[in-house]
DNA sequence: GATAGTTTCATACAACTGTTTGAATTGCAA
DNA sequence: TTGCAATTCAAACAGTTGTATGAAACTATC
């Protein structure tokens, strides 16, 4: 097995950069210089840039998606079964949130660097997201037990906003801090968090939207 | 001068290319063959890559907003200065959804390109978005005109997820196909519109007087 | 039809990319 | 120590990229 060091250097070193780069500028030859190791030393360890790149984010992706399901399924335990709505929420949005917001200074690397990975979207990352659908079918199966009146359709909407809210959030804080001129805090995360469950709670228990709108309402 | 045919082949090819493809894998040289001119063209007519990139985005979103504040101007003439918190909303966020959804086979090449800008987020139009935010402000203002109880921090709040859940429907659409088995309609344009429009004004009235809700959505 | 200005074209350029190679070095077991 | 595999390294490779050049082909005006 050896010392792993060279390996462990080159993926701290591309994470640091990305997180503060981005994808988009980022070369092997900027990666092996941060790490202090040889240019031919990412393709011995890791095959080709797109698999250290996938690693990275899988590494992380695992840890994250592992958080969400501790989380729910302890609070679908202690309800024996049945999970309340806002609790499922908070599992499902809550450690993707605190993962990556909160004050910049203490952000960590891993952070910035998924909030870049939410922000750019390049090709080996995109391809694992895809797989990310069994994960979500899960809270889905937890949302449908916590309302069982409400269809599947209403479930998958639901979902969809939550997540909505909570990456746009992320993707676009700086903006909306700018917008807000400062009022929105995006560094009391457990605020934002509230306010994304609270929304998507609403969505999900409230009066549903009758499939079809006349399209007249709008022009009332 | 001239015939500016050139000139306008160069354009209708890059937005058909990037819309297919992605700005990643889309050359100055894929452009030019498409468009059957030479490869010096481009920089003769546009400068760069990037300025074509940004022209082309910038076309787009000029025809979207200008969209939008014609819907809100309309809103609020016929409120005489204040109009119904919805109607805003599906002014703000229905030109988009209208624009990016909807039957694939007949999407305008304009709409895919607009989903690949908001998916790949290349540099150049990174820079444009930021400039957006005025464009946003004269929402805020409506917003406030409508709920004038509500404080400035819900506003942005609301602004801010409204336009999460628009962006994201968009960006995940296949995702969200894919998750919910089809049960979810994408091509029922009207159907998210409404949704969009429903989740978020719960957002801004939830909790206070029901200011001015006049329809259906506080009903049911 | 000569002229001046614009537009097109083939081609070259310079830089940068990820990847490969094969020799040198290291670490470790016998 | 010897031998062998794992690792590191400098260097080169092969390909692509956006851009620049200078001559040629147009176009319109006089």
């Amino acid at each position: 097995m050896a010392s792993d060091h060279t390996r462990s250097a080159i993926l701290a070193a591309a994470e640091r950069l990305y997180a503060d780069r981005g994808f988009g500028d980022v070369t092997l030859r900027d990666i092996v210089a941060e790490a202090g190791v040889n240019l031919a030393a990412v393709n011995y360890h890791f095959g080709s840039k797109d698999e250290l790149i996938a690693e990275l984010f899988v590494t992380r992706s695992i840890a994250t998606n592992r958080e969400r399901l501790r989380e729910l399924k302890a609070a679908e335990e202690e309800g024996g079964g049945r999970a309340p709505i806002e609790v499922i929420l908070r599992a499902l949005v809550g450690p993707t949130l605190r993962g990556c917001l909160g004050p910049e200074n203490q952000r960590s690397t891993a952070a910035r660097f998924m909030i870049r990975a939410s922000i750019e979207s390049v090709p080996p990352i995109r391809r694992i997201k895809n797989r990310e659908i069994d994960h979500l079918r899960k809270f889905a199966g937890a949302m449908r037990r916590s309302l069982p009146d409400r269809s599947d359709v209403d479930i998958y909407w639901g979902l969809n906003f939550a997540l909505a809210m909570a990456h746009h959030t992320i993707r676009e804080s700086e903006r909306l801090t700018k917008l807000s001129e400062g009022k929105c805090d995006l560094d009391d995360v457990e605020d934002v968090v509230a306010r994304v469950v609270s929304v998507a709670t609403m969505a999900l228990t409230a009066g549903r939207v009758e499939a079809k709108v006349p399209s007249k309402v709008a022009a009332r």
